[in-house]
DNA sequence: TAGATTGTTAATCGATTAACAATC
DNA sequence: TAGATTGTTAATCGATTAACAATC
């Protein structure tokens, strides 16, 4: 990726900064909504478990959040960074799969809030279908295409049952969906044009056993 | 971290090689339920997207999943990943929040085989209490703490409002659980002894917000 | 002014890739 | 044997950190 900063230099951005700008602007709002209005790269980095000078690194790509001397003002900030994401441009969005894990998304408020307006919910099961989750009605499975159309859905979340996963994006691919939030723990096969990322909660797991489970190893186990 | 591996040579493990572990396994996992006997390493590593000179470089680390000339066997290289992670040594959990969320973790079969055993789902709600899910019975929240000392409980998943996460997390810590697996969109705070993990949803959906909305831009945004 | 802070560059550090001998 | 594959090292590449002038 490329950018072009405030004084017409051209940057290409580093993966890894990419990937830390969400951690930034979900920190910046957690803050902005317990009324703090400056930060400093030390705090903000501390917060984050990373260094001032990785954080200032990383904002000098875009160039210009601030001025030399002054802290960063959290209002500014947070604007910046979601049109950098690209959080300001809404992308309607549907959860197809109204089990637990579906409607424990749908009352997710902050969807709206990231851009990803949840327009429908869709399910097979009979018995949810007309429930409604903070407005937005269930509808049965079979009208997903038809709506997805109709409506200019970008993106789906899969969480249906894993038997019926790759069926099911198959059809949301088909509709025309670009992207897709898989919380199924298996591997979905889609054309190359369509994004799918993988929530795979069994990584997040494994990640915290591998912590959790090296307090208490012996120094020679656990190095620095 | 340090390691030791099968010729008495030490390396240090580089954290991004730790971080890949566990997608490497989860793979294997798939392809073991698919029936799939052998892989090579250019067919893991293609699956990731990854080089295969990165994987095998991975796994030199800790040496000897295979010979030269001859494919991993995904019977022996699931094993030998499941106690590099810890996998294999059992950490009793429990699950704080019994809402959709909760219930949707609670109903996800991989965590048992993930070394993860679900001793105990907890929740204020009394409609909610006595309801049991793959056979766990919702227990009320205030018999937690002697629940988690009485079954040596060392990691708690936090799926409660907002508001309470950091009530709820403080008499998890208090009762001595040593891992919190966090899906409320806030910080908490915790002794350094005590690992936190973040399932920030928010970041996942930015990570997919950002990939989305490239799709589309000029050349002159997008790079290479 | 003095202390704090950003923007920016250069130096360090770590991770990825290529290459190939050894092996099946 | 010929083709495929791993284990292993060295070379390349990219990311992080330190340092400091400029600024408030």
């Amino acid at each position: 990726m490329r950018v072009v900063n405030t004084k017409g230099k051209k940057f290409r951005v580093p993966d890894a900064t990419i990937l830390r700008l969400p951690l930034y602007l979900d920190k910046l709002i957690l803050l902005q909504q317990a009324g703090v209005k400056e930060v400093s790269s030390r705090q903000l980095a501390t917060s984050l478990d990373i260094k001032a000078s990785q954080l200032r690194h990383d904002f000098h790509y875009f160039g210009g959040f601030s001025k030399p001397g002054r802290p960063y003002q959290v209002d500014k900030l947070v604007p910046a960074l979601e049109e950098i994401i690209g959080v300001d441009v809404p992308v309607p969005m549907i959860i197809v799969g109204a089990g637990h894990l579906g409607q424990g998304l749908a009352n997710y408020r902050n969807f709206e809030r990231l851009g990803f307006p949840l327009r429908g919910i869709f399910d097979v099961d009979p018995k949810l279908v007309g429930l409604e989750i903070r407005g937005v009605p269930i509808r049965p499975l079979s009208e997903m295409t038809a709506f997805v159309k109709e409506h200019g859905i970008k993106v789906g979340v899969l969480t249906v049952p894993v038997n019926v996963a790759q069926d099911v994006a198959n059809q949301m691919v088909a509709a025309g969906v670009v992207g897709i939030w898989n919380f199924t723990p298996t591997d979905i096969r889609t054309p190359p044009q369509v994004i799918v990322r993988n929530e795979r909660l069994a990584v997040g797991l494994m990640c915290l056993s591998f912590k959790t489970k090296r307090i208490g190893q012996t120094e020679e186990l656990r190095g620095d």
